[in-house]
DNA sequence: CTCTTGATTTCTGTATACAACTGGTATTCT
DNA sequence: AGAATACCAGTTGTATACAGAAATCAAGAG
């Protein structure tokens, strides 16, 4: 059974089954995660799972229990709007370096590109647009931004994204496609045309600043669905996790 | 062997020790980090040690090579730059939101007091201020500044401080105690004194910004290090694995 | 009936054994 | 001689055995 193919095939394995395990809500925040259990239920040994518990730990999914061992964390309405805001305020920093530093004509042409496939996933009216297509354009266009970081920035842009509910694509997941988050997408879109002007012009306060204003859309969703239809909860990744 | 006192006794004792013989440039940047050496070099097993390693992958001071196993990941003057803004624009992050939402008096008490001591370390001239007295001073006010933050965004100041040169007393330690570092510490109580000024009148934009000007002291160290007296290079912790 | 205390069970942290893979060297064939 | 191949030492990834610490439960004292 060891050496499948692929590198640390196992803990691979032990780690996004344990993250799905979670952000599917199978498991419910503050229950302790049984090392036994889990090996039992995904058919790997002991190792790889520790290792997957441990960065999990690290992404903030699960904490560490002073006695031993992990627990699924819980988080508060607040502590989701704070790593929505610090997500927005990497991207801000991203963007305002790539702004001030200067971007090779290649990189914004890619973006203008996918910036055209935008605009005609929204072509049509809110009935008509190609929702699904905009989640994956959306995905890409802010991997996209991401690159024009450095490393260390990047680096910490995808951690901080790896809670599930502060990625740029935590609210528009192809399962939540309801009309209330289909009419924020125009926004979105002129936000994007927008942040890549102020790339383009070398206005970094201006690509920071509407970086941030951007995340808060995500924000805005989140609070949608926590005040006004809470049936949407279980649509959206990990927020079965959020109290309150 | 096992179950000395404390919990993951071990792990810790691991940890510590390679980011010891990383940061103290007995282990140079490049160079493999070979489990069984490392073992028997620190005294403790291998499950431990793997657990260590992966947590410095995390903090990013040794790098997964593709084949297997880790490496001690060399910096380019950029990405120590990059990392500094980083903090920066996270301690502005977190000041903003403080001073936005208010900080309970008890706490801005012990800023003030904080400031005060320092005062207390600065009193007289270049010559006859008590450094090391600072150097500890500093690192508590951070600290107490880190703790305005919510839980979230405190997490993630921890992470990227943990890069030593990206901390706020990496260019303090107290085997750096040079005038041209010591001279730069009244400008940085000013500061100091700015940034509570700010929260304390609920001013966010502006502690943000200070924020984000001291931070960039310790870029200004950093290139007169490079670029000045490259003999400093060996006092400050983990400098030497920065090419260029 | 409640609280304390002791034993049992379960769990985590650690050590080590095992197997597959990587990189290099020597050997052999062309 | 050069290249390809087989072999070999060394290394990492995985599985599992073991020991100590919590958590749980039961029984007994107050």
């Amino acid at each position: 059974m060891s050496g499948m193919s692929g590198r640390a095939a196992q803990s691979q394995r032990a780690l996004m089954g344990v993250r799905d395990l979670i952000v599917s809500g199978e498991l419910r925040a503050g229950t302790r995660l049984s090392e036994l259990t889990l090996v039992e239920r995904l058919g790997i040994s002991r190792t790889p799972l520790r290792a997957a518990l441990a960065q999990l730990g690290q992404e903030g999914l699960v904490e560490a229990i002073p006695s031993g061992g992990y627990a699924v964390r819980s988080f508060s309405r607040d502590e989701v709007i704070d790593a929505i805001e610090l997500r927005g305020t990497l991207e801000g920093l991203a963007l305002r370096l790539a702004a001030e530093r200067g971007v090779p004509p290649a990189r914004m042409g890619e973006l203008t590109r996918l910036l055209e496939s935008i605009d005609e996933a929204l072509k049509g009216d809110v009935a008509d647009m190609d929702f699904d297509g905009y989640v994956d354009l959306n995905a890409a266009f802010h991997e996209k931004l991401w690159a024009l970081a450095s490393q260390t920035i990047r680096r910490e842009i995808e951690r901080v994204t790896s809670l599930p509910f502060a990625s740029p694509s935590a609210f528009l997941d192809k399962q939540a496609n309801v009309e209330a988050f289909r009419r924020s997408l125009y926004g979105a879109q002129t936000q994007h045309r927008a942040m890549v002007e102020a790339i383009s012009l070398r206005e970094g306060s201006r690509a920071e600043a509407l970086a941030r204003e951007h995340a808060r859309l995500a924000r805005q969703n989140l609070e949608f669905v926590l005040d006004q239809d809470r049936s949407l909860i279980r649509r959206v990744p990990a927020l079965s996790l959020v109290v309150g």
